[in-house]
DNA sequence: ATAACACCTGTAGTAACTACAGGAGCAAAC
DNA sequence: GTTTGCTCCTGTAGTTACTACAGGTGTTAT
């Protein structure tokens, strides 16, 4: 008798709906059932939810994260294959970061000259500019 | 005789199932039809679309998009409103920067130690600690 | 025994598109 | 005048990663 689910998302941080998600997405391994079919869940499959919970913090897909587990649980050495996913994913981190940076700057601009009491907005000029 | 659907895309610069799409939602107007009905595009329109497009590379969402687009048209003074969609629009913006910067760190540190031939992984090991 | 609660399955909704399938209009070449 | 090839039409389903029910069952505490 392990956890039931209630508890496992307590233990990883994983929310209830979400593990049955990642169960159903075939993330995380099937649990254990107890007699009244409630899943019943061991250490092993709680900590596979935090790591997915701390992959997906660090900005990993699902589909990364899913080969991360593979590997993880792979005999050969994965340090390098794993490695790699996570420079690819620091790079998609670093464009987004890039993106937004954009965005905020624009901004700026675009909010600065916006004032109670103008019946013209520059704002909405620029974006409506030929 | 305004412009086909293809046309009022390239000049506004949003593809064709996304102008469908806007529509269908009511973002932007219902355009005329031709006599063969195909939609027939003024230039009011494109400049609304091309609007969108802006707004959207500025990380606006399609709710605050609308009501950018309604004020706009509107005659009362709107640019202290507008300016307000847009700071709110630049905070969301600025905590998207924050989490992602924090993602950079965290990947920057389990990425480090990767290396090829290596059999345990420090990254997949961190990952998965207690 | 009953009330309250945790859990079950299955389905639908979210944001903002994107991608078909299957059909029809239209312009130019032959 | 018809055939080729293109653009366009509607309607529906898929994408990502969840989240939120509805309607029912198991378990625990009083």
């Amino acid at each position: 008798m392990g956890w039931p689910i209630g508890k496992a998302s307590e233990l990883s941080g994983v929310g209830i709906e979400t593990i049955r998600y990642y169960e159903r997405e075939g993330i995380t391994p099937q649990p254990d059932r107890t007699a009244g079919g409630r899943r019943d869940y061991d250490s092993g499959t709680v900590a596979k939810l935090r790591f997915v919970k701390r992959c997906r913090e660090l900005g990993f897909s699902i589909a990364a994260i899913k080969t991360l587990l593979k590997l993880s649980h792979s005999d050969d050495a994965t340090c390098e294959e794993a490695g790699k996913i996570g420079q690819q994913n620091r790079v998609l981190v670093r464009e987004k970061i890039a993106d937004l940076k954009r965005m905020e700057r624009a901004l700026d601009e675009l909010v600065a000259s916006c004032r109670k009491g103008r019946t013209d907005c520059p704002m909405l000029q620029k974006l409506f500019a030929d």
